[in-house]
DNA sequence: ACGAAGCGTTGCAAAAACCCAACGACACGT
DNA sequence: ACGTGTCGTTGGGTTTTTGCAACGCTTCGT
């Protein structure tokens, strides 16, 4: 978490996991990391390395800028089905 | 460079630069880190962390997969123009 | 010939990421 | 009530990344 104190980085770890029923524990085996160090990460203790982040993006078939983010995510599930608010109709 | 010894991460840092017309202490200024920090990640001494990989996308204003990937590049010159060899005619 | 600029590399210190063991809290099933 | 599983967190250690100073090499301009 070197200068990216004025610029964090966000991601998608939990939501990711709990969308296809990973634990904590299956991850980090998927990754070959320890438990804590995904709860780390989750809880934004610091940050992956981008070795970790790219075998995590590898788990999820997704490219890194869908799971590590510089501006927080926004629900996925407003993303997919848009928000009550939008239209205001 | 833990776990990625099987599965190395290969980058795109000294062409990209090159294109630019960027030189290390230009490219290192950017983004806030030591000339040699370059100069070692462009050898392979080892890899970036990953907020340092998202500062150094953000300048070229690519992502991260263009800038970094698992495995080698091929010159963007042939991915551009093609091969003499492909078409044998 | 000289200096400046860029590259390539080394060695050591600091910081950040990661490992490991352990504990407490909560929900669930029996 | 008890065990199991998952989560959340802590403390102390190892590994990796980064900072920093320094040196040698080449190229270019004057």
């Amino acid at each position: 978490m070197r200068r990216g104190k004025d610029l964090p980085i966000f991601n998608r770890l939990q939501v990711l996991r709990a969308e296809r029923g990973l634990t904590r524990a299956a991850l980090a085996e998927a990754v070959e990391v320890n438990p804590q160090t995904i709860g780390a990460l989750e809880r934004g203790d610091h940050y992956p390395s981008l070795d970790l982040a790219f075998r995590i993006c590898e788990v999820f078939g997704l490219p890194v800028e869908a799971v590590f983010s510089r501006n927080p995510f926004t629900p996925l599930s407003t993303q997919v089905y848009g928000s009550r608010q939008e239209g205001t109709e």
